[in-house]
DNA sequence: CTGTTAGCGCCTTCAC
DNA sequence: GTGAAGGCGCTAACAG
């Protein structure tokens, strides 16, 4: 393996003249720079980045930390991260810590040793151990999807918002019985789309069975609903809020994993849906590899995400911290499929609706 | 940032003491270890890897260089070189070629530069080009999913057996004119689900018109119709081959793109599915990721691909090139669901089936 | 326009 | 058990 110094003895030059015609820096007279670039070519050489970073402390290499990248939202995510990286000469390593805490602090340990020069983080946790990590060493992070209790810029879905609008499709098809099948109490997003829910139930004057006691239930009330972010979650939830009397008219899935669990239950329970139960979601199923697209859902900018945290994360790297952390809201779209539809006035349902 | 010199300083060593204790090699006695240990804490000491590499001339990294990340067969396939890697100790660099031979090749200059321990290839192009400058740098590749012409590792599926076994499943259903609508005729994956086709036709005694002219076509003969791996391909390829009289009662996609494309033809066309055509796909569509999954497929074991690979590389690492490279075939499976039906006897259908 | 010197942070080699 | 010297490949900084 030729060095910079093969290639200066071949060109009869000192190996800093070769430094400068390999990177294009600095005065080189025309001959010598043919010469060396034919010395170059004579010998295939190839620059070894690993001893130049050693020099300029830089590796121009990020680090994508996210829980998995076989979720199709991940995967998204990371495409739009590893294009604006590349777009830019920056190359992207990529780790999955299957929202383990333990594995996401030994992955960032490593691509710190590493010496990447930035992250892009899903934290695992809302401790944000691996992030206040990160931050220790001053390497540039930029948080993704999920709030954490540090400075530290973040970009997200406007979850919350996107939750809202979801409910109000529902609450605009009829519906005033609504389940929220939610993901853990402690997950920010999780929270953030109960908030939304609670906002426009609300608004449409919807009762709180456990604030509201005095309240008339009778006119439709709320269903809050924790559990994890999984089809085994979304299918438990899914058995248990269907088996209250009167039966909820519509099922509002937290995220995708949860819909599809929630929608075995309903198929189970020989449940028509729309027909009998409405169910939407957040987070859309990958539709470019389905063959018919069905629920209706609110969807995240998930390239978007990425790319947006990317060209942040590299505006870090070339104009440093700045003054303080900055947070990106990505609006979410409301995507009406079949999935959701009217509700149906039962015969024997004694609450009527409108 | 701290370097051992400081952590030694502190601890009152030499630097390669302090190196001894971090790399846990040589002899220390115990009360310098704990010194020197206290240090590493006191001072938040973190090994910089790159001027390790640089000694050391390893970067425990791998470069992946696929098609597209946001294909989920490549992201089970990532996800499989992600785990066999971490699990070694190796991080992985992630590359979008999109199929572009001058992606694929800007990527393995800059990985080569960066002095990754090896690569993890699939190949834009037969020609096979960027392989090629990987082995001149000799540095170990494995290549994934495809032949190329160079005597170098490949895992990939048995893409011809999956063909045969999916064609017999047609032709156990009674189908007698079946439509391949295959890929690229120039990538080595759509060639030979071609000819695994054409097998297990040749096997059932099914003419081929362009070759048997003068045989019986009555009772059923082949369709071939190369397009591309794309949702627009199967959907032309569809069309044209729907409009033959007689129809053909069974499409065989090659792969998950086309059968989304042709199914969308074949509801456009009116027919039913698999009522009055049946299709059937190489490739899984991401089953963990549908309502219901539909369509009978032979699925590629993709996880599994990329982990054999990466410990297929890994073993390359360390025991060097050895005297010849190995090909892995992995098989396929068999997934027989709603989308395949036995034959209807057409009462206007002059051919009679059996 | 070109070259010399020095050092990035680490670890192999060889002494003691 | 421990340390001193030197070099991995490259490029700032400073001559000339």
């Amino acid at each position: 393996m030729p060095t910079i110094k093969d290639v200066a003895k071949r060109a009869g030059v000192a190996p800093i003249t070769a430094s400068r015609v390999i990177n294009n820096s600095g005065y080189v007279k025309e001959s010598t720079r043919q010469r060396v670039e034919a010395a170059v070519e004579a010998l295939g050489y190839v620059p070894n980045r690993i001893a130049r970073s050693l020099r300029s402390k830089r590796t121009h290499t990020l680090g994508l930390v996210l829980s998995d990248i076989t979720n199709p939202f991940w995967t998204t995510v990371a495409r739009g991260v590893e294009d604006g990286a590349s777009g830019q000469g920056f190359s992207v390593i990529l780790c999955n810590t299957d929202e383990s805490p333990a594995k996401e602090h030994d992955y960032v340990r490593v691509l710190l040793q590493k010496q990447v020069d930035g992250f892009l983080l899903v934290p695992a946790h809302s401790d944000a151990h691996s992030a206040a990590l990160i931050l220790k060493q001053s390497v540039p992070l930029v948080v993704i999807d999920r709030t954490v209790p540090l400075p530290v810029d973040i970009v997200r879905s406007d979850s919350e918002g996107g939750a809202y609008d979801l409910t109000r499709h529902l609450l605009g098809l009829g519906h005033r019985r609504i389940a929220m099948l939610s993901g853990p109490r402690e997950v920010s997003t999780a929270a953030d789309r109960v908030t939304g829910y609670q906002r426009a139930l609300t608004e449409a004057g919807i009762a709180c069975p456990e604030t509201d006691q005095q309240e008339d239930l009778s006119k439709g009330h709320r269903m809050v609903i924790y559990g994890t972010f999984t089809r085994q979650g979304g299918y438990a939830m899914a058995k248990e809020v269907l088996a209250i009397t009167p039966r909820p008219t519509a099922l509002f899935a937290a995220n995708n994993f949860i819909a599809i669990g929630a929608y075995r239950a309903l198929r189970e329970t020989g449940l028509d849906v729309p027909g009998d139960v409405s169910l939407v979601a957040f987070d859309d199923l990958p539709p470019n590899f389905s063959l018919e697209p069905f629920l209706t859902v609110v969807a995240q900018r998930a390239y978007d995400m990425g790319q947006t945290a990317t060209r942040q994360l590299l505006k870090r790297l070339t104009e440093g911290p700045g003054d303080q952390p900055e947070e990106v809201l990505l609006p979410t779209d409301l995507i009406v499929r079949g999935s959701s539809g009217k509700v149906k006035e039962l015969s024997n349902d004694h609450t009527r609706i409108r």
